[in-house]
DNA sequence: AGGATATGAGCGAGCTGTTC
DNA sequence: GAACAGCTCGCTCATATCCT
């Protein structure tokens, strides 16, 4: 294993101490000390966790062992085996340790954080290269995470998210640094009536039931405010259209709907079903938007923070220009 | 119900090998 | 030889499962 010139850090910060998890080669390594530290358990229990985790076949010691040359506190070097990141979340699994599950959650939070407010890494402006690092350890993450599924649901819809437009990130980065335009788009046709849309809900609704995926309150909503959404999508400013192209105004629907949920139940689905109806009334058809990304916008509209909605709606306007 | 047994997780001592 | 990394062994403890 060649020695990386610039290991990438994370720190996972915990009350009384912190663990330095290293980023070398596109993975993430911890030491088996590391790793006693980070659960609170002997080198010996690490140890025979690890001797487990490879006999029994869960994974091969030669595709997850690497040897570093590290410096010892005796400024002595070592060749020290170091274990990635799926090892480590094996032993977070097998050590009985409120560690093991921190750590887990910060894992997944620290995804979270780098999507939906990531972009903008501590105020820093983000170079090319920067950028290129933010990607790789996203993908690492999420791929291992993932393999792992130990995350919940909520959680593994975010990553798949994650997986699918970590390629998008370079087109919100240029963004901010106004490198780019806001994609022109097509304008749109016709708008989205209340009825139409009131069929189209009705016609989930009993489907859904069908299926036994919905309970009788599914849909349900007061008037007015689904009118409003509608209107606020198409809405006018001294005779222009506020949000002027098709991709807009479908970002916005999508939006509003999961945002102000107008919906007793069922918003994240009633405003993705709105979603799609919309772009197909324009017709329009993104094969970028398969059903488990869907899925995971809405619970990322849903999870994200209401300041983060310019970035969010960028985010879908984005996914149009790559389809 | 409750005693016996099995299993898994933990700890520490002590061992080997590495590096200087 | 000293300090360190990593492994094995024997022990304890907690929990799960089986048996009467």
């Amino acid at each position: 294993m060649e020695a990386d010139k610039s290991p990438q850090i994370l720190i996972y910060k915990m009350k009384d101490a912190h663990i330095d998890v290293q980023i070398k080669s596109e993975t993430v390594w911890l030491s088996l000390s590391q790793m006693a530290q980070l659960f609170e358990r002997d080198k010996s229990v690490i140890s025979r966790h690890l001797n487990n985790i490879f006999k029994e076949g869960e994974l091969e010691r030669k595709s997850v062992v690497a040897n570093f040359a590290t410096t010892a506190a005796d400024r002595k070097i070592y060749k020290v085996d170091y274990y990635n990141l799926d090892t480590i979340i094996s032993v977070g699994y097998r050590v009985n340790s409120k560690r093991g599950i921190q750590f887990r959650q910060w894992a997944t939070q620290k995804l979270k954080d780098y999507l939906i407010q990531g972009y903008s890494l501590n105020q820093q402006k983000i170079t090319h290269e920067g950028l290129k690092k933010v990607q790789k350890t996203l993908n690492l993450l999420a791929k291992t995470l993932q393999s792992q599924s130990f995350i919940d649901e909520k959680g593994a819809d975010v990553l798949s998210l994650i997986l699918s437009y970590s390629k998008t990130w370079s087109l919100l980065f240029k963004y901010d640094e106004n490198e780019l335009e806001i994609p022109k788009g097509f304008p749109a046709k016709s708008a989205l009536t209340y009825e139409e849309a009131l069929e189209a809900i009705h016609d989930l609704k009993s489907q859904l039931i069908e299926c036994e995926e919905a309970s009788p309150l599914f849909g349900q909503h007061p008037r007015k405010q689904v009118e409003g959404i509608l209107g606020n999508v198409e809405q006018t400013f001294e005779g222009q259209s506020l949000y002027p192209s098709l991709q807009e105004k479908a970002a916005h629907l999508l939006y509003f709907i999961i945002k102000d949920h107008p919906f007793s139940d069922g918003n994240k689905r009633i405003g993705t079903f709105l979603f799609l109806l919309y772009l197909r009334k324009q017709g329009v058809t993104l094969t970028i938007f398969n059903n488990a990304t869907l899925v995971s916008l809405a619970l990322l509209i849903a999870e994200s923070n209401p300041t983060d909605k310019e970035i969010i709606i960028r985010l879908i306007i984005n996914l149009f220009t790559l389809s």
